[in-house]
DNA sequence: GAAATAGTGTCTTTAAGACAGTATGTG
DNA sequence: CACATACTGTCTTAAAGACACTATTTC
C-alpha cells in the first residue's frame, strides 16, 4: 500500500477530489510546513588523507549519549537556512579549526534506525587534505583524533572499513552509528576518482614531487603502481605542471617539484 | 561565525560547560527533537529511459502550487519511519505503476531556497527501465508524461538539461524547482557508469541484441560507436552471456539474442 | 539473387606493464 | 667516488579504433 505521507501537507484541506485553485502567493501563505513529522538531517563529513603509507581519517570522541565513548565522524545539525555545502564546511571548520578544504557530497544516510534518538538523517560529505595541515589541526585540539583506516575489501566493492588508533599498541576503535559505513563509502568514492579527476593532489601539499604523488595513489589503491608508466600517465593527463622547482635539503639527487595544473583546480 | 545549531538538542539543560552524564536510556527519555527547527525532506526520482534515438525522462504534471502547470520529477514526501530507498521505491510505484525498476541515489539537493514553500531537501534517485515498460505505465496514467531530455554539454561535463514533449509539435518543457539540475545530474552518473557498471542493460528488455545495446550506448553518451569494437569490449566485459536464442520476424539476418549475467545483477 | 543486417578479420594506433638503464644531486 | 634516488628508454602486451570483409536470413 502507498502511504498518504507522500501529500503535500496544507492547512486549507481543499474540498474533495478536485483541486481548488488560489494564486500562488496565496497557497504559501496557508501552507503548513509543520503538518507531517519531518526527519532531523545532520551532516558528518569524512575527512581522509594519507600518511605513513596508511590512510587516516578524522575522528571525534564522543562526549555524550548516544554511542558516548565511541568514535564518530565530525558532525551537526543542518541549519535552517544554511546550505549542506555550508553545513558541511562548517563542520570542518568548527571540529577541525579547518579551512578551504576539498569536498563533496558523498551519500546520505537514512537507515530508520541509525540514531537511536529520533529520525536523523545523514547527508555525508567527503573532504580531502593533505596531512601536514591535518596534523597541525589536530595537534592543538583534544577533542579530535586521528584514525587509521584498514579497507577489507578490495577495488571498488565497498562496504564498511576498520579503524585503528594512532598509537602503535591502539586496538581497533569503535565508530559511532553508521560511520563505518560512510567512511567506507568515502574510500570507495576515493578510489573510484582517483584516475580520472583531480583529487590525489587533494591529499598533498601544494607542490609535491611525481613520487609522492605515486605514493598517494599506491595507499589509496591498496597496490603497487610501476614508476614509468605511473610518471606517463600523469603527465600525459595534463592535470598538472611543473613548477620549475626542486626538492631541497635531501641527501641526494633532488626531485622536479609539480603543482596542480590551475585549469583543473574543481 | 560558527552557528549554535550543531548542538545536540535536549530537553534537560546540561548545567555549564562539564556534560552531565547519565546512562544512555535516560538520556534518550529526556531527548527531545523538536527543539531545533528541522527541515522537510522529499525524495524525487529521475527515471530515464531510451526509444528513438533520445534519452526520455518521465515527468508529472503539478497541478498545485507552487510552480502549478510545470514539469515535475514525480516525488514526494520521506516518511518518517521509511528508509530513502523505501520511499524512492514507492514514489516509482505510486506515481509511475512501475516496481522493481533499477535504482540507485543519486545526490541531495538542499539549496536553502529551492523550494518556495518552506525548506525542502531533496534526496534525489535515478532509475532506469527499458522504454516498452515506460511507455506501457504511462499509458495508462494522464498526470505522467514522457519528456525527451537535451544535453546541452559533452561527456562528464554536467550541468542542468532542457526537456521537450513528446509531441512532434511540442516545446520545451518548464521544469519546476531545481529538476533541470537533478535530471543533469542523472545523465553525469548514466555517462559515468556507463562503461564500467552493468546499467545500460537496465533500459533494454531482459533480452536484447548487441546492436540493441549499442544503440542504447551511442544515446547516452551523445556519439557514434564502432561496431566492431563495442562488440569486443561488451563481450570480454563478462556482463553479457548469450541466451542462445535469436530474434524472430526480422526480414533479415536475425540477430542472436543475449541477457544480462546473473552475477552481475547489482 | 537482391536486400538488409549480423557478425568477423586484420591492420593500425595508443596506452599500459615490466624492467633495465642513465642522470644528478649529497657526503 | 660511493650512494641514493631521479628520471628515461625500450621491449612487450593489451586494448581500442578504423574499416573492409564474409555470413545468413527474408522476399
Amino acid at each position: 500500500m502507498v502511504s498518504e505521507t507522500t501529500d503535500r501537507p496544507r492547512r486549507s484541506a481543499g474540498g474533495g477530489a478536485s483541486p481548488s485553485p488560489t494564486d500562488e502567493a496565496a497557497f504559501l501563505r496557508d501552507y503548513d510546513a509543520a503538518r507531517f513529522p519531518r526527519p532531523s538531517v545532520a551532516v558528518d563529513v569524512a575527512l581522509l588523507t594519507v600518511r605513513d603509507d596508511a590512510l587516516w581519517a578524522l575522528t571525534v570522541r564522543r562526549r555524550q549519549h548516544p554511542q558516548r565513548g565511541c568514535h564518530a565522524l565530525p558532525g551537526g545539525f543542518l541549519g535552517i537556512d544554511e546550505s549542506l555545502d555550508d553545513a558541511a564546511a562548517r563542520v570542518l571548520a568548527s571540529k577541525a579549526g579547518l579551512r578551504g578544504v576539498w569536498l563533496e557530497q558523498l551519500y546520505t544516510f537514512g537507515a530508520p534506525r541509525r540514531d537511536p534518538r529520533t529520525r536523523v538523517l545523514s547527508v555525508a560529505y567527503f573532504a580531502l587534505v593533505d596531512a601536514a595541515r591535518l596534523e597541525a589541526a589536530a595537534r592543538g585540539n583534544s577533542s579530535v583524533e586521528l584514525a587509521r583506516v584498514c579497507v577489507p575489501w578490495a577495488a571498488q566493492t565497498g562496504g564498511p572499513v576498520r579503524v585503528v588508533g594512532a598509537s602503535p599498541k591502539a586496538g581497533r576503535l569503535r565508530l559511532a552509528f553508521d560511520h563505518a559505513d560512510i567512511l567506507g563509502m568515502a574510500v570507495k568514492r576515493l578510489r573510484g576518482k582517483l584516475d580520472w579527476a583531480p583529487v590525489g593532489f587533494q591529499l598533498l601539499p601544494p607542490r609535491f614531487t611525481l613520487l609522492d604523488l605515486q605514493r598517494v595513489h599506491e595507499v589509496v589503491r591498496g597496490e603497487r603502481l610501476d614508476k614509468s608508466a605511473f610518471r606517463r600517465r600523469m603527465l600525459a593527463s595534463g592535470m598538472l605542471v611543473a613548477s620549475g622547482e626542486s626538492e631541497r635539503g635531501v641527501e641526494h639527487r633532488p626531485a622536479a617539484l609539480y603543482q596542480l595544473e590551475q585549469r583543473s583546480a574543481t
